[in-house]
RNA sequence: GUCCCCAUCGUCUAGUCUGGCCUAGGACGCCGGCCUUUCAAGCCGGCAACACGGGUUCAAAUCCCGUUGGGGACGCCA
């Protein structure tokens, strides 16, 4: 069997979009599985629209979620000349011509056509024109065949038939000497030795305009295989209007880059009733066979739930790496006074069951890295009464005067004040849950006091007795 | 408008090719309960779909035709 190669060929003329990912990775997750080679390649043929920072986002975001390419990337822009000696020379075998007309001229017809409810297709009006050497701006246009059919035995589409009358004479080659997609990645797909050609399935339609370039030029066709769409809640093809859409910006949203690919690969594919695939039981499941033939909408919610399934899993050294970043960006200093006992690391298995997202888990961490801290309000008013303050001020005692300070020196301690005081849990736990991080939900309590460490435990609730002894309120 | 594709719970999907095991399964979300020092997590339960109409067949979510609905494409963009 020879080998297989496929490749990811976005152009750069924006950031990488969800639906961009997805296709990136039923290629690499293709190549892996048939032990085969995944080809990066840029399309960046569109001179005006085409930016070296969205060539470098696109990269970013690739290696984000771990899409490693094999070979590449290529630029078509490296490769203009070869474009121009390939369109010449179907030029020279009589199977492209030049056209005059001006993308002005162009598009009026179009509007025409398209107002008479007429097929929207260059007339072909300079196809017997016979320009040899164009004194004037021209483009080059490939002579379609219009008789017969052009039929794609789509991987996942199934048969799929064109009548070929609908065939333009597409151009290949601008006015300006840059090829025009349709042209290059006909050109860069066989001479790259493409066996697969994965990619979205709104290039179904140009499929039949490419066949016959293939031909023409003496190329074998490769395979096709058109993943449908990604679309938004409102069915519509995913765009800005649906809020992110670039895989960096889930990246800065604290979402975990093998939570997306997992959420991604669900997204039109699906093996039984399994949600859940590691990287490798992706590559070994994956196959066309189960992709799906029509639109998936995209499901926030869903995403959201699979990455605090990620979250919860994650090797806990790495996700305090992780969470770092988004620590600082709420005020953390990782060289400061204020660190939980334990470091940053201790934090990780009381919050990891309680935040799906890297950016809530920051917001859980907030008490444990950042001192002093601020009470809510509400929760202060309902929980920090008079009537508990004597209970508080016994548990702080106690709790001063403690050798080993431990979960359980800490739970004895606070049953003792409990029994004494005839309190049931709930009534001191809550509010010693405020004063001690500022609000009404936290991990155990227990697990509070020790990320604190006794002398930040004692600080706070002296902090909170004081201002209430005084004032009768908090600062 | 023309061409292409598609159609199972709100959403992602299993089942469809190789009709019967489907009074249609799982997951997200939602609702209810349990657990409980809060919030989560976890556990248990519930609501919820074969688009419609014709065929074929002893039997159709599964095969065929039509309708409707949805998506995509019609650029000197990719």
């Amino acid at each position: 069997m020879s080998e297989i190669r496929v490749r990811f060929a976005p152009s750069p003329t924006g950031y990488l979009h969800i639906g961009g990912v997805r296709t990136a990775l039923f290629n690499w997750l293709y190549a892996r599985h048939e032990g085969g080679t995944f080809i990066l390649r840029i399309e960046d043929t569109d001179r005006d629209r085409s930016t070296e920072e969205a060539i470098a986002a696109i990269l970013e975001g690739l290696r984000w979620v771990g899409l490693t390419w094999d070979e590449g990337p290529y630029r078509q822009t490296d490769r203009l000349e070869l474009y121009r000696q390939k369109a010449m020379e179907l030029f020279d075998r009589g199977l492209a011509y030049w056209c005059v007309c001006t993308p002005e001229e162009l598009e009026a017809r179009r509007k025409e056509a398209q107002e008479k409810g007429e097929p929207v297709k260059y007339d072909g009006r300079c196809r017997e024109k016979r320009i040899l050497t164009p004194t004037q701006p021209a483009a080059l246009r490939f002579k379609s065949p219009q008789e017969g059919v052009t039929v794609i035995n789509d991987l996942i589409k199934g048969h799929i038939q064109f009548d070929n009358t609908v065939l333009d004479d597409l151009i290949i080659l601008r006015s300006n000497g840059y090829p025009t997609y349709n042209f290059s990645v006909v050109i860069d797909d066989a001479l790259m030795g493409i066996t697969h050609v994965i990619r979205g399935d709104d290039h179904v339609n140009n499929t039949p305009r490419q066949i016959p370039l293939f031909d023409a030029l003496g190329y074998p066709v490769p395979k096709f295989a058109h993943l449908p769409m990604i679309l938004g809640a409102d069915k519509t093809r995913l765009s800005k209007r649906h809020g992110a859409t670039s895989i960096l910006a889930y990246r800065d949203m604290g979402y975990l880059p093998e939570a997306m690919v997992n959420y991604l690969v669900r997204l039109g594919w699906a093996y039984g009733d399994q949600e859940l695939f590691s990287i490798e039981e992706m590559i070994e499941k994956f196959s066309f066979d189960h992709v799906q033939k029509s639109p998936a909408v995209f499901n926030p919610d869903k995403l959201l739930w699979m990455n605090g399934e990620y979250i919860k899993q994650a090797d806990s050294k790495r996700l305090a790496e992780l969470l770092i970043p988004f620590l600082k960006a709420k005020g953390y200093d990782p060289h400061g006074p204020v660190q939980p006992v334990g470091g940053i690391e201790a934090l990780i298995p009381p919050l990891r069951e309680r935040a799906k997202t890297l950016v809530e888990m920051a917001e859980w961490a907030l008490p444990y890295v950042t001192d002093p801290i601020a009470i809510d309000e509400e929760a202060a008013k309902k929980f920090l009464t008079p009537d508990i303050l004597p209970s508080l001020r016994k548990f702080a005692e106690y709790v001063e005067g403690l050798e080993t300070f431990s979960k359980e020196t800490l739970e004895s301690v606070l049953h003792r004040v409990l029994d004494e005081d005839g309190l049931k849990m709930g009534k001191l736990a809550q509010p010693l849950r405020v004063a001690l991080t500022g609000r009404t939900f936290s991990p155990g309590i227990y697990d509070v006091m020790l990320l604190l460490g006794k002398e930040r435990t004692l600080q706070r609730l002296e902090r909170v007795l004081h201002s209430l002894d005084c004032k009768g309120h908090l600062d």
